[in-house]
RNA sequence: GACCCCGUAGUCUAAAGGUUAGGAUGCCGGCCUUUCAAGCCGGAGAUGCUCGGUUCAAGCCCGGCCGGGGUCGCCA
């Protein structure tokens, strides 16, 4: 049998950070089989359900690298086949017609709430037949699900789960209005697709078991179930609104790169040994859902931005500097020129090492295409009080002398004329930090100095001469 | 409240029932050094939620307690 899994988000507006940890490890799971995964919108929700919520998911994916086999499915689209399920049930006498009014639900959920018990329909309708039907109102149809005994799946992660039938009740499998209910769609649908492994967030637990009533009553046999746990904020509530970023979309914009994103909500929730440094490669080699863990993890940024920086570190640096040019473009709001850009490739590989993100890499690298006079920030500024100046002088004078600017001949330069004026080099290269770049730390002087070019360096250092 | 799941340093985690509970991250310190990083070295940080039981031996198996989470819709 192949391994067929499936990615079934809602359309919310954005791709929910557990549902691409719920993908990747779908994503996963297939490749490492030999399988494929595919994609269902759970779009039945249509006033929820907009082109640009299913948009924003698949670009998220395009993102992060996962790809489906095929159109994205949408389960709406299918209601009609739902809907055909639920009528062969009720022929089959395997469902009921229910004509229950919403205020008879809400008084059996105030009576059991009463009672400390949780909501369950008490199937009055259950047994009745169609001559007691009354005029008017149509009817939902609930599954006739089994009164006792128990239902057990055998979850991948979870191990197994058994909850005694006394404690369901009878779901409903499609409305009044004649449309099905997720649970119906999610079966149907599932079955259809040939789904053979669900791997999803365990919100979904509880849904299996009624899931799994629902197959046994058509004969069905159910894929196996892998319930993932899932992924919480720093306080370990269930991640939501007030966790800050949700969606993928928004740690992209943090200047997070798809790579690191993959490793780290890999390393979430699952392990292989001590491993921490995972490529996409090793993990679909080594993905499997036992060394999936059963509790939840929480979502820590600063282990994130630690793989990030591996991550930049280590990318083509081509690509890196591909990336710098648009982050600097977006964020100057401008183009850049032919100098500045021939400057990014020479000044990538100090300033790569310096930066957990795009954002922070686009910063470092802010000075490379800043205009003169160069903005001072106030620890810049305090360098370039006493005896700088003087000393900056002299690095000028000094400077205009070096005919072939390049590194060699610069260092030596600076390193001469420190000893000349019988002066530590920090003494020189820290005034000289601030003119050049207007901030107190940086890449190595020297190498600031040839990135700039002798025109601009001279320039730059010039402007704090009196 | 009912049902279900979970519980190893702040965080992510490792360890056929058998060394001093290992690694990563974060934090602190050192080396390097023109600054900041990176890199290397070192340090602190876990009475394994807790109380019992089984066993020669328990983080691991069993039971209870406590704590955390999830689910209880004609939402998905």
């Amino acid at each position: 049998m192949s391994v067929i899994t499936r990615f079934a988000p809602s359309p919310t507006g954005f791709l929910h950070i557990g549902g691409a940890r719920t993908a990747l490890f779908n994503w996963l799971f297939a490749k490492h089989h030999g399988g494929h995964m595919l994609l269902r919108i759970e779009d039945t929700d249509r006033a929820r359900s907009t082109d640009a919520a299913v948009a924003a998911i698949t670009d998220g994916l395009h993102w992060l690298g996962l790809d489906w086999q095929g159109e994205a499915i949408s389960q709406f689209a299918r209601a009609d086949r739902h809907a055909e399920v639920a009528r062969q049930l009720l022929a089959d006498g395997k469902a009921y017609h229910c004509y229950c009014t919403p205020a008879e639900l809400a008084e059996m959920r105030e009576t059991a709430k009463a009672e400390g018990r949780s909501m369950r329909y008490d199937g009055r309708w259950r047994d009745r037949g169609p001559d007691e039907a009354p005029r008017d109102g149509a009817p939902v149809i609930r599954l006739k699900a089994p009164r006792s005994g128990a239902t057990v799946i055998n979850d991948l992660v979870q191990g197994q789960v058994t909850v005694q039938n006394a404690e369901m009740d009878d779901m409903v499998l499609l409305r009044a209005d004649g449309t099905p209910t997720y649970m119906l769609a999610v079966v149907v649908d599932d079955h259809d697709m040939a789904i053979s492994h669900i791997i999803r967030g365990d919100d979904h637990l509880t849904n299996a078991i009624r899931q799994r009533q629902i197959y046994d009553l058509l004969g069905w046999t159910a894929p196996h179930f892998a319930h993932i746990p899932l992924i919480h904020g720093a306080d370990g509530a269930k991640l939501s609104k007030r966790h800050g970023a949700l969606g993928v979309e928004a740690y992209r914009e943090m200047g997070i790169l798809p790579a690191a994103l993959r490793n780290y909500l890999l390393r979430l929730g699952w392990s292989h040994g001590d491993d921490e440094i995972i490529e996409t490669e090793q993990a679909i080699a080594w993905f499997d859902l036992d060394g999936v863990g059963k509790s939840a993890a929480r979502f820590d940024t600063p282990r994130l931005e630690n793989l990030n920086s591996h991550y930049i570190r280590s990318m083509d640096e081509g690509e890196l500097c591909q990336l710098l040019a648009d982050q600097l473009r977006s964020t100057l709001g401008r183009d850049l020129s032919a100098t500045e850009s021939g400057r990014l490739p020479l000044a990538i590989r100090p300033l790569k090492e310096r930066a957990k993100t795009l954002l922070e890499l686009a910063d470092k690298a802010e000075f490379l295409v800043a205009g003169r006079p160069l903005a001072m920030e106030a620890k810049a500024a305090s360098l370039l009080t006493g005896e700088a100046p003087a000393q900056l002088a002299k690095a000028h004078a000094c400077l205009q002398s070096v005919e072939d600017w390049n590194l060699d001949d610069l260092t030596a330069a600076i390193r001469g004329l420190a000893e000349a004026e019988d002066l530590k080099l920090g003494q020189l290269a820290q005034p000289l930090r601030a003119a050049l770049t207007g901030r107190n730390a940086s890449p190595g002087i020297f190498e600031v100095l040839y990135f700039l070019g002798r025109q601009e360096s001279l320039d730059r250092i010039g402007d704090h001469l009196v």
